[in-house]
DNA sequence: GTCTATAGTCGGATAGAC
DNA sequence: GTCTATCCGACTATAGAC
């Protein structure tokens, strides 16, 4: 697998290094300012490549939106078995719905807005919703319709609500506080006198974002011991 | 005032067709992908006044978003107004600030979610968020500090929290979620079915918002009484 | 102050050698 | 499968007539 010193490089796997450089250019620019060029050579491979593997720009930003919408359903993937595996024994008690609630706005507020490379993925979806291209089904049905239904499920469990309607749309509110910390990551910086959040401030909005919930949700503070 | 009924319609207040115009199509398409030829053809003035008035497209774009967060400030000015006069009276009562804060909240929603024009608005201040040209400057200025601020100083008067940042990342979470029903606006009409917010969807998103920030600030449902 | 014509730049995709 | 060279198209901005 060593490389040839030589100078033209033939660079192997090239597929792979250009949905790396991808995710990378494509969050940073966004679509329409990101380049073939750029993205070639962060990859250090061919700008030919791109149509060869992906037959154009857009097919690699397809490729690259479905490697991102893969990360995150790897993170919550944790979570998720263990929902089933819960579920399997029997409907989820209300402190349990809220515990797995608890647990996957925590990972995607770690993610999203706290880790390095999340943040620049974010951008890619929130501008998907925005101005939605070609990629913007990957992200739905694989991402946003799973998340918010699987979101309004558990606050119906741990609240005792059942309108359907009703807890889709506190659930869209739910992620969206999570979404407004990193929307709002340059107000914020700029208005807080931060440069980027700091593992400090990621716990302070973690635990800001989980109050509301708990709140939102009509979870009385000295929840957990009731509703068994 | 009335044109000439020939052909090349010279086309008076250029300035003015511009800015509209530019509202709409950046509004629509986003900085990049729209195009002078594009906002010059819905004007209906010659591209060449483009450089001409505003020296170049990203003068147009600035002067454009400039124009979008007055009309955003005129909209919340009866509020901000009636605060400001009230103010001069004494210090706010819990349930006074309460209900400004519903006030800007409602009409946030009502103009940024519901109206026509105002989530064409939406996306182009969002987007700046996201990607942030030199005219963020002006919506953080004009627009995120001040709205910030006055969220959080009624925040702290309805609830009696005094902790600066715990407020201001309560007024965050709080924008927030009017936000999330902007950007989530597609995923919604797709999840539930909806082509765009009706009237009647603008109402519930309004109860959810404003029934989730009255929990999320601690203000009990039978508030209104208490503090005096 | 408004227009036409054009210059200058750049990005994406293709052809074809290796 | 990777590379070089090149083409084609599109966009912004400028020059200069009216």
């Amino acid at each position: 697998m060593v490389q040839k010193e030589n100078s033209p490089a033939p660079a192997a796997n090239a597929r792979e290094r250009l949905i790396e450089a991808a995710m990378d250019i494509f969050g940073q620019y966004g679509f329409d300012i990101a380049t073939t060029r750029m993205i070639a050579a962060a990859a250090e491979v061919n700008i030919a490549s791109i149509p060869y593997y992906f037959s154009g720009k857009e097919g690699l930003y397809q490729a690259a939106v479905s490697h991102i919408v893969g990360l995150i359903e790897e993170r919550l993937s944790p979570v998720v078995k263990e929902i089933g595996e819960r579920s399997l024994k029997g409907p989820l008690f209300p402190d349990e719905a809220l515990s797995f609630l608890e647990a996957i706005l925590g990972t995607l507020i770690e993610y999203m807005v706290g880790s390095t490379d999340g943040p620049r993925f974010a951008r890619i979806i929130l501008r998907e919703h925005l101005f939605p291209s070609s990629a913007y089904d990957i992200i739905f049905s694989r991402m946003m319709e799973p998340m918010v239904h699987g979101i309004s499920t558990l606050i119906g469990l741990a609240s005792g609500e059942t309108a359907p309607r009703l807890l889709k749309l506190r659930a869209v509110a739910v992620v969206g506080q999570v979404m407004a910390f990193r929307i709002a990551r340059e107000a914020m910086v700029r208005g807080l006198g931060m440069e980027g959040y700091s593992q400090t401030e990621v716990a302070e909005i973690k635990e800001v974002v989980l109050e509301h919930t708990r709140r939102a949700v009509g979870i009385p503070a000295d929840f957990g011991k009731q509703g068994r």
